[in-house]
DNA sequence: ATCATTTTGTTCTATTTTTCACAATAACAA
DNA sequence: TTGTTATTGTGAAAAATAGAACAAAATGAT
C-alpha cells in the first residue's frame, strides 16, 4: 500500500494541470509537460504513474482524459464526496459558503453547531444543532468531516464525529488531535504554515 | 542549511505542546514526553533539537522556559510578524477576523481587494485597494502575505505582491503558482488536502 | 524498409529522512 | 564513595523517497 502523501498529493496537482491543459485544448500529454505544470521532474511523474499501474504510449505520451480517468479513479472522485463541517464560526462558515468545493466533485451537506444561534435549518447548507450529528453523518452515509471548533472543544468534538461514523477528519484547530481507532486526521494549521514560511524566508534572507 | 519542511513543522508542534504542559505546571520535559504530544518518537525529538545546536540536561531532561526561548528564536517568534492578507472574499474576511494569530504573535495588519465595495478604511483591519499594496508593504516593512483571491487573479496578484516587496506568500487559490524570484510560496489547498483524506479514507477501508 | 528520433517504463543509484543503539553523563541511593 | 538508573546526544543503520540512466518500443522520415 502507498503510504506517501507527497505522492498523492502530486497526483492532485497532475490532475489539476490535466485539466488546465484540457481547457486550452491539449489532448495530449507527455511526462516533462506535467513535470512542468506541477514543478516536478519528467522522471518523477513518469514513476507515481508507473506504481498505480497507468501507462501511456511511447513516444506518444498519455491521453489527458483517460489519463483523468484514471487519476480521479484513484481519488475517488468518481462519486460525489458529501462532507460535513463541525463548528460555524468564521473559518466554518467561510467553508460552508465557498463555492469551490464543488467543481471538484465535493459537497458541504450541512454544518454543525453546539450554539443555537448559530443554528439555521433554511440556509443552502443547513446548520444543524451538534446533536444531530450522529443520526446525519449515519441517515447520509458521510465519511468526511471538516472541524473548525475552537482549539478547546477540538478533541471532544473530534471524539464525538468519530463514535458518529466518520472515516476522516481535515482539523482547523491548531492543536493536535488524538484520532480514534479507524479514524484519520489531517490537519490545516494555518499558524504552523505561517510559521514555516517566516523560517524558510528568514533563512533564505540570512544565508544570501 | 536545513531545508526539511517536516523538520520545521515538527518544531512549530514542540512549542505548541510546551505551552500547553507549561500551562499545566510542568517545568520540565522529556523527549518522550513530547514525541507522545506530537505523535512521533523521541529519537526524533532529540534528532530534531540535535540539528539545531539544543541541548537538553542528561538525566533531568528539558527545561521548558529555556526550551521555548530557543524554539520560538528559530521560528522568528521573538518579534511581532505583520501579515497581509490579498483578496477580501470570503477565506479573506474569515482570516482576517479569525483571532487566532495574535497569540501567535502575527498580525494580519491589513486586507487589499480589487473590488471597490470591498474596501473598508475603518474596520479593525483595513481592508484598502490593491493599488497601495506596494507602498504599504515598503513603509511598514512587510515581508509575508496571505493570497486568497479566485483562481483567475492568483498568479497576477502573486507577480504584483511579490514585485511590491513580499519575501513569502501563504497561497490559498488551489493553484501553482509561479515564485518570483528571492519569493517563497507556501500552498493551502483545502480541496487538495480532502482528496488526500478521502484516499487514504478509501484505501484504509479497502484493506480491512 | 531501414534508420533516426522521441518518449515511456523501469532498474539502478543517490539522497534524504527516520530509526536504532549505545556510550556518556548526570542524579540519586545505599 | 560506589553503584544503579534514567536520559541525553550522536553516529551508524535502515527505510523511504527522488533522480538518473537507459533499454524498449513506437513514430515518422528518407
Amino acid at each position: 500500500m502507498i503510504t506517501n502523501k507527497n505522492c498523492i498529493i502530486r497526483l492532485s496537482r497532475y490532475k489539476n494541470a490535466l485539466y488546465r491543459l484540457q481547457t486550452l485544448g491539449f489532448v495530449k500529454v507527455f511526462s516533462d509537460n506535467l513535470a512542468d505544470a506541477v514543478g516536478g521532474t519528467a522522471s518523477q511523474v513518469r514513476k507515481d504513474f508507473s506504481i498505480f499501474g497507468i501507462s501511456g504510449n511511447k513516444k506518444g505520451g498519455y491521453q489527458i482524459d483517460s489519463l483523468l480517468e484514471k487519476l480521479n479513479s484513484i481519488l475517488g472522485k468518481d462519486q460525489l464526496q458529501k462532507v460535513i463541517v463541525v463548528g460555524a464560526g468564521h473559518i466554518g462558515s467561510a467553508l460552508m459558503r465557498y463555492r469551490g468545493f464543488e467543481k471538484e466533485g465535493i459537497k458541504i451537506v450541512a454544518g454543525f453547531d453546539i450554539d443555537p444561534a448559530k443554528i439555521n435549518r433554511s440556509s443552502p447548507v443547513p446548520v444543524l444543532p451538534l446533536e444531530e450529528v450522529k443520526a446525519f453523518v449515519k441517515s447520509n452515509g458521510i465519511r468526511i468531516a471538516i472541524l473548525a471548533v475552537p482549539d478547546i472543544a477540538a478533541q471532544q468534538a473530534a471524539d464525538l464525529i468519530c463514535v458518529s461514523g466518520i472515516k476522516g477528519i481535515l482539523n482547523f484547530a491548531p492543536l493536535g488531535l488524538k484520532a480514534a481507532e479507524g479514524c484519520i486526521i489531517n490537519n490545516v494549521n494555518l499558524e504552523i504554515e505561517l510559521e514555516n514560511l517566516i523560517y524558510f524566508v528568514n533563512v533564505t534572507e540570512k544565508t544570501k
